[in-house]
DNA sequence: CTTGACACAGAACAGGCGTTCGAGTATCAT
DNA sequence: ATGATACTCGAACGCCTGTTCTGTGTCAAG
């Protein structure tokens, strides 16, 4: 049989060991033995989960302190247990943004990006926290929606909403947030803030939605 | 020389312990062996690190696993390592709020309390967050300060403010949230929302600041 | 065909590490 | 005094664990 893949990137077993080590270390607050990792690897010798352990660290993807019994750690502040990276995709105005990012990308990865860290408590229990992105609000221009300059808006990817759902839509060639509503014959499209008005679609119309909002975070304290 | 306590509560070496393996874990990303444990606390016997570790664990502060190496974890969410549980004390509405919280409160209780978690990296990094206490808002009144129905505020204790800086203050009887300024003869209070006008106050009667606003939380996905 | 890099297994070694036990000291209520 | 309780120490036992070494099979290059 082929053994598939020769030197370079990353194979079947790495990606197994990386993941295996991730979910341990979630569920068990510290890492995994070697014996351990190669248990549940289906992987017979330590030796060659130490071989494999190795290249994993020479890629960078983890970090090992030797002879200390469970020493091993996945590089990046990528791997918290509790907390999610959020990748911001870029700012955002009131001219179209960047769409969904590249869904092969996982926490594995230590790209070069900016990037927001939330608490996984903050978020649904179910939310795996898979596609999600963050845009950086730039302008005054989603005051309507409660959003101020420099906030944060955390998306989740979606073309379609349920009723009282905050999402990113397209209207008059201008993204905008606003809750959705279906209504029996219309869309509502409900700006945050109360003391404004709604705009009303046909239901001909139906408004292109970019993706739910799950959360806003607002920073107060860097200008100090 | 005595021994200070007997049986009751948390003694010194008690807190040493539960320091040093929060902090070990902090730093290292997987717990400390009992040897190292009792290294760094002044316990010249793994016994009576072990002793300790046991008594810990009947009091709930922490887990164990036996057996294995590194089996420790201290208990609760609150032991994260990127992660600071920040208690909220209530709601906040146009009332008077909650004052802050017993300083002598630290990250080891696990009282009954709702509280957020908020990812370390969003906070200034000098920002130990010791203090801080968040708020739930409740009701339209903050909408100026671009704060929400349902919004977590997360405040810092605070009696004076740089310019520049959000702070809760009172003003005629009610709290709000306003940036604040100190101007040559006066103060300006200014709403988050630009497109409404300041509070001026003069020189002689400075306003009660109530602490700063460190950070403003909105989720959007509750209703689903 | 030989050679060597690569992927893997298994066994053995040595030190790491949790556990246990025997024993000593100090404080306190009886 | 006396025993009970809390606390401390040191050493030894034995499994846990990382490391290392030898060996096997595959595959591509020379």
């Amino acid at each position: 049989m082929m053994m598939v893949r020769k030197s370079k990137g990353l194979g079947e077993r790495h990606q197994k060991i990386l993941d295996f080590v991730l979910t341990y270390q979630r569920e068990n607050r510290y890492p995994p033995s070697i014996r351990e990792i190669g248990e549940k690897t289906g992987i017979t010798s330590t030796s060659v989960v130490n071989y494999y352990l190795d290249q994993l660290e020479k890629m960078g993807k983890i970090e090992r302190d030797r002879k200390i019994s469970r020493g091993v750690r996945i590089s990046g502040a990528s791997a918290s247990i509790d907390t999610l990276r959020i990748p911001i995709l870029g700012p955002i105005a009131a001219g179209p943004f960047m769409l969904v990012p590249d869904p092969g990308i996982n926490y594995m990865n230590d790209k070069e990006y900016d990037a927001v860290d939330v608490a996984r408590s903050l978020l649904p229990s179910k939310e795996k926290g898979d596609g999600l992105y963050a845009l950086e609000v730039k302008g005054d221009s989603m005051i309507d929606a409660m959003v101020n300059d420099g906030d944060i808006v955390v998306m989740k990817p979606a073309i379609e909403a349920r009723n009282g759902e905050m999402v990113a839509v397209r209207v008059n060639d201008e993204y905008t947030l606003k809750y959705f509503y279906k209504e029996k014959d219309r869309y509502r499209l409900q700006p945050a803030n109360p003391t404004m008005e709604p705009i009303i679609l046909k239901k001909s119309e139906q408004p292109e939605i970019n993706g739910k909002v799950v959360m806003v975070i607002r920073r107060l304290d860097r200008a100090s």
